[in-house]
DNA sequence: CTGAAAGCGCTTACAG
DNA sequence: CTGAAAGCGCTTACAG
C-alpha cells in the first residue's frame, strides 16, 4: 500500500507538507506542489481513509437503516440518499432491520462506534431511548418515512392528508363501503393513515372495514391476505384503500381470484405510488410520492447535521405531500 | 467518547491489559477481567472501529457494487449479502452504478483505499483492468450475477440452460413463432440466454424474434417497448420470454393494451423468477431464482477470500440452476 | 513556505 | 499475568 510517506519521499519533502498540497490546508510553494502531485500521480497515491477519519474524528459515512429493501419504497429511498452521499464524498452503509426491535438496537449499537457519522431511519419506534442517546452523542440523526420521535428531524408524507383524500374521493364516486388496508398502528404512518380514512368517513357518515394484521406489513401477501379479510367483514365492499403499493398488488390479486371487478365492483388506491402502479395489467391508482427526492432530502438535511457545530441542532420536520394520479383501478 | 484509556484508568489497568481481555487475545487474570468487564459496562464503552480497522489493517466492510436497487433481484440480493456479512460482524457498503462504467470506476476507484476489505460486484464488464488490480491489491473481489471475468470469482445462475429450457418448454406447448426480450450482449448474463435461446431454436428448426434497445434493461418500461416491437416484428407472434420479472410486467401490460390474451394467443415466462411473479393479475410463468441465496453464497466466497492469506485466491465459479415454476401465464 | 512532533484509539510483540 | 513502547497512516498546531 502506498502512504503519504513514500509520496513524501519521491517528492523530497516531509510527509506534512504532501498532506498540506493535497487539502489544499496551507500554502504550499507552487513548485513544491507540483513536484507532489507528480509522485503522486506516479505512485497512484491513494489516501487511507480510516486513517484520515481516525484523525479527523470523521467517517465520511451515513448509516441508513430500513426495514427492508426488496420490492419496497425504501429502495428507491436509499439510492436517493446514496446519491446526495456520494456528491458529498460520504459513504453509505445499509441496515435491513426488518422492522425487528432487536436487530435494529444491535444496528443502531454497532453505527454508533465511530462506524458513521450520521444515521437516516425509518425505525421501528422501539428504540427511542437509543436513537436520542445517539443523537446526544454527537451523531446526526434523520428520521425517513416514519417520525416516530418529534425531537429529531423527519421527512415524512402528509399520510393522514393522503388517506383523507383518497377516502373522499371515492366517495365522490359513490362508494359507500370503503374499507382500508393497513399495518400496524405502532408505526406513525399507519396510525396517521388510520386518522385520514377516520376523519373522511365521519364526515361522509360511513362506517369503516378495516384489515391489519402482525408484520411484515409492506409486502404483497400482506395485501393479499388483508384483501380477503376485508372482503369477509363486509361483502359490499365497493372500494378499498391501501397503505402501499405492495399491498395494492396484493389486492389486486385477491380481487380477480374472487372474481370481482377493478373498478366495476370494488375500486383500488394506494397511497404510496410508486412507477409499477402504471405498468400493471389493471394500471393502479395512486397518491403518489416523490420516494428519491425524499431520500436525497433526509441526505441533505443529514449531511447538514453532520456539517453543523452545534451538538443537537434544532429538529426539522419537512413533509411532503403526495399527489392523486388517476388510472384504470378507480 | 469514550475510549480505552477511559477504561483503564477506573479498572486501574494498563490499556494493553484491557485490550487483551475484551478480545480475548491472552490470559488475563480473572480478577482482573471481572474488574475491566465492569468498568466496559459502568462507561458503556464501545471500541472505536477506526482505530482498530487502521491497526489491524481490515475495514470490516464488505462494498457491494451493482447496477440498480429499486425495483430489481439486486435488492433481495443484497438483502442475503448484508445478512452474511452482519454475522461475520461486517458491515455492507452500498454503490449503485445505473450501470454507467464511469460511475462504476468511481466507486471502484474510492473503495480500494482502505473503504472495504472486499467487493461483491454486478459489474458492467468494462473496469476490467482496474477489478484486477484491486484484487491484485489484496481485496477480495466476487463477482454476482454477471461473470464478465473467468478469472474473478463468481456467484451465478446458468443464463444459457434457463433460456434453453424455456424456449422448449414453449415449443412443447405447440407454439412457433417465440420471442425474446433480452438487454445488451455486453452484460454475459445477456448473451448466454440469447446463445440459450438461439440453441433452442435451431435444434426445433424455428425462426428467432428479439427485441434489444438501449439501457437500462432491468425495467418494466424496457419490457413494454420491447414486446411492442417484438409485435411489430412479428405480428404471429405466440410466446415470449422475457430474461427478467420487471420486463415480464412490461410485457403483459403491453399484452394487455393490444388486447392479447395470456396465455391464449400469446405465451410469456421470465427467466428470473421472483416472488412477484406469483401475485400478479395474470401469475406469471417463471425460471425461479434464489436470489438471496445467490447474495449471501458470494458473501460467504468474499469473506473467506478477505480471511485467507494468499493475496490472489484461485478464482471459484457457483453456477445455480433455475426452476421452472408454472403459473397462469404459459 | 516547510519540517518536526504530537496524537487520533487501538493492538501486539517485548520484557519482566 | 501485565506494563511500557512502538506503530497503523494521517493532520495540525508550533516553530522557524
Amino acid at each position: 500500500m502506498v502512504t503519504l510517506k513514500d509520496v513524501a519521499k519521491l517528492a523530497c519533502v516531509d510527509v506534512s507538507t504532501v498532506s498540506r498540497a493535497l487539502n489544499n490546508s496551507a500554502y504550499v510553494h507552487p513548485e513544491t506542489k507540483a513536484r507532489i502531485m507528480e509522485a503522486v500521480k506516479e505512485l497512484s497515491y491513494q489516501p487511507n481513509v480510516l486513517a484520515k477519519g481516525l484523525r479527523e474524528g470523521k467517517r465520511h459515512t451515513i448509516g441508513v437503516v430500513i426495514p427492508h429493501l426488496h420490492m419496497t419504497t425504501f429502495a428507491e429511498i436509499t439510492q436517493g440518499i446514496e446519491e446526495e452521499a456520494t456528491k458529498a464524498g460520504y459513504a453509505t452503509l445499509i441496515c435491513n432491520t426488518g422492522d425487528d426491535p432487536a436487530i435494529e438496537k444491535a444496528y443502531l449499537n454497532r453505527l454508533r462506534n465511530g462506524f458513521v457519522d450520521g444515521i437516516i431511519i425509518a425505525g421501528t419506534g422501539s428504540n427511542k431511548k437509543l436513537l436520542r442517546d445517539i443523537q446526544v452523542s454527537g451523531l446526526a440523526v434523520t428520521q425517513i418515512m416514519r417520525k416516530q420521535d418529534p425531537e429529531i428531524s423527519s421527512v415524512t408524507v402528509g399520510y393522514k392528508t393522503s388517506a383523507y383524500e383518497a377516502t373522499k374521493y371515492f366517495a365522490d364516486k359513490g362508494c359507500k363501503q370503503i374499507g382500508l388496508i393497513n399495518g400496524t398502528m405502532k408505526l406513525a404512518p399507519y396510525k396517521e393513515r388510520y386518522q385520514g380514512y377516520q376523519k373522511a368517513l365521519k364526515e361522509l357518515g360511513l362506517t369503516e372495514t378495516t384489515a391489519e394484521f402482525d408484520n411484515p406489513v409492506n409486502t404483497m401477501n400482506y395485501g393479499y391476505d388483508c384483501t380477503m379479510e376485508l372482503l369477509r367483514r363486509n361483502p359490499q365492499l365497493d372500494a378499498i384503500v391501501a397503505a402501499v403499493d405492495t399491498q395494492g398488488i396484493g389486492a389486486l390479486r385477491a380481487l380477480k381470484e374472487k372474481n370481482i371487478k377493478v373498478p366495476e365492483e370494488v375500486r383500488l388506491i394506494s397511497l404510496t405510488g410508486q412507477a409499477i402502479g402504471a405498468m400493471l395489467e389493471t394500471s393502479m391508482t395512486a397518491m403518489e410520492i416523490p420516494a428519491k427526492e425524499l431520500g436525497e432530502k433526509a441526505a441533505v438535511m443529514n449531511l447538514e447535521d453532520i456539517g453543523s457545530k452545534t451538538k443537537k441542532p434544532s429538529a426539522r420536520h419537512l413533509v411532503y405531500s403526495s399527489v392523486l394520479v388517476e388510472r384504470e383501478s378507480s
